[in-house]
DNA sequence: AGGCTTTCTGTAAACGTTTGCATAAAATTG
DNA sequence: CAATTTTATGCAAACGTTTACAGAAAGCCT
């Protein structure tokens, strides 16, 4: 039997009403100092806690932010919580966390809940493209901000530019010699992926190499086994006798699959075949070889859309919303010759 | 500026009382059925949610869960988390988690902050031996449970057994013939570490083997980063010529950054020096060589925390708590002769 | 001393639900 | 058909806060 102290408790307790109790806690409006000194002696004496649900119900908020991602497994979503928590409490928000699988059903069941006064606003790696809950949101003038994946111009966001951050990863592998350059594709689904893949195209065409059916790989399968995808498409590659002399992985994962096959096929990375990933896992530095990838500021992009979000619900909606677009930096290690 | 539909707005647009309504959406009492036609139709019409915070404040309950973990960004932790998470949300709670970078103030923090009727229980994988808050909360008899690293025979917990765990595996490397086995001690000023350290004593004991205190190594740091300690503890040996022909890991970072300082010297794994890991990661599979592991039931273990958690939160308190003990699994991969 | 601020405190309404109680209508019983 | 049970609905209180408003007391000015 949990026993609950109320205000009315401590009000009895000091002998005021419990509106001197409130004023004292919160620090709104004048109290003289000696009721002060009686209230907090009886606050401390009967262990009084603030009901976090009355008093969210008569402000109107409860500081606390939602935080949608697929899957928590998927390694670059830590450090994209650590992001968002660490930014979020510092400025006395807290966060709810739910995984959705890449399923939007789930998704949906989540907003749904969490929006009935529960959060004061939603950070969104969405699913899909299937988004009219995201803009159902944003048209009640729910503060919303969408990370990693964004869909829609109208909605705010922080992202990296998928395009130019794969053009920068290929071009350094043709800078360094490679001249049959494989990809594993991701997900064409998703609109990143998509980007990453305009990206390596864009490259090849800039430096005058010839795009390759054959050397486009990988399925559209997101989030089953993930280093999977890369092992198969390029043991696939690699039995097939296809000349190729470096691998654009779209993620880490696909990255360690494709050295996997690589080696298993007695070849040497990168003396043999350089593989370059995307993503910059925390524990790509220390596969081996250790991987040369591009790294995404995973932990800056959490930080950075909680600070969005927060200005939002202070603010309300902008007229017009604003996505950022943050840099991915090219890390050269011992994948790539 | 966001417009709330309140139940009294789907009163008077269905032309009935508000606790009519309450009825048809919760399903208590009965209700004509041409009436929650009309409700149904107001509801709709408006879409209607109920406030979640008025509706726990009356109920006196959340469905909610606080799970309070040191870093998501310790790779153990995102199997824990989904297993929970999973588990939780097929029973109708959500759960919202907290990480304490392994700082009780900040652990404490957040309980303070959840305790006031936001959460209906708690799941802590606790930082250190200061629990006093933790007892608090038992004693005023909010539903806790302890999940990985326990500390006090009071409080209900699901954990393995450290000891046995490392017993067998250590027993294992004596049993392929290994003579001269090196620790990674792990941070002995946890529960955990210690018990894995005597798991360790004792099989060599058992195995007539002596204890040799230049193969105990690694420092009693948590948390920095994290395969470092592995690394430097096996690299000072080997530069030391200390002659081993083991090295039993007490977590697999750990492994991993051994298995680096012994290819670094140019030799190998399994064949000059085995390595075994403790935790089986989900990327521990696709190391190279794969790392052979003591496995936790990382998923099962946060699933089983919850179902414990959801009993306390309904039927109240046990007489006496119980601590459940899980089994841990050797997994013999390709890193052991 | 009378009027005017300023400081302090209490009363009561409100936030959006759920639910016990009362009542009315309808259905069932002997 | 009167008596009883069942079904359906509304009224109003309650959950634990915050806050607008009002009033009392005290301080300050001519």
């Amino acid at each position: 039997m949990i026993v609950i102290v109320t205000i009315k408790d401590v009000a009895k307790k000091a002998g005021v009403s419990t509106s001197t109790v409130s004023r004292v806690i919160s620090g709104n409006g004048p109290v003289n100092d000696a009721t002060r000194q009686k209230v907090m002696e009886a606050v401390r004496a009967l262990n009084y806690r603030p009901n976090f649900l009355a008093k969210g119900l008569k402000e109107g908020r409860t500081k606390t932010i939602g935080l949608i991602i697929p899957n928590i497994r998927n390694p670059i979503f830590p450090a994209v919580v650590r992001g968002v928590e660490d930014t979020a409490r510092k400025q006395g928000y807290t966060v709810v966390l739910c995984n959705t699988d890449e399923d939007v059903l789930i998704e949906r069941e989540y907003v749904e809940k969490l929006r009935k006064r529960w959060v004061d606003g939603f950070i969104l790696a969405t699913v899909s493209e299937h988004i009219d809950h995201v803009l159902e949101l944003k048209k009640k003038g729910f503060p919303v901000v969408l990370l990693i994946r964004n869909i829609d111009k109208h909605v705010d966001a922080v992202i990296i530019d998928n395009f130019k951050a794969a053009y920068k990863a290929v071009s350094y592998l043709v800078k360094t010699g490679h001249k049959k350059i494989a990809i594993i594709k991701g997900n064409q689904q998703l609109a990143l992926y998509r980007e990453r893949f305009r990206g390596y195209k864009q490259a090849l065409k800039d430096a005058g190499l010839p795009l390759k059916e054959e050397l486009i790989t990988g399925e559209d399968a997101e989030c089953v086994q993930w280093s999977r995808d890369g092992y198969n498409a390029i043991n696939r590659l690699l039995d097939q006798s296809i000349d190729f002399d470096a691998v654009f992985a779209t993620t880490d994962l696909r990255a360690i699959g494709a050295i996997r096959a690589i080696k298993d096929h007695g070849l040497r990375v990168p003396e043999d075949i350089s593989v370059i990933g995307f993503d910059n896992l925390e524990f790509s530095s220390l596969l081996d070889p250790p991987l040369s990838t591009m790294a995404q500021p995973f932990y800056d992009m959490g930080a950075r859309a909680v600070n969005k979000l927060i200005q939002l619900i202070k603010n309300g909606q902008n007229a017009e919303p604003v996505i950022d677009v943050m840099e991915a930096e090219l890390i050269i290690r011992k994948s790539t010759r």
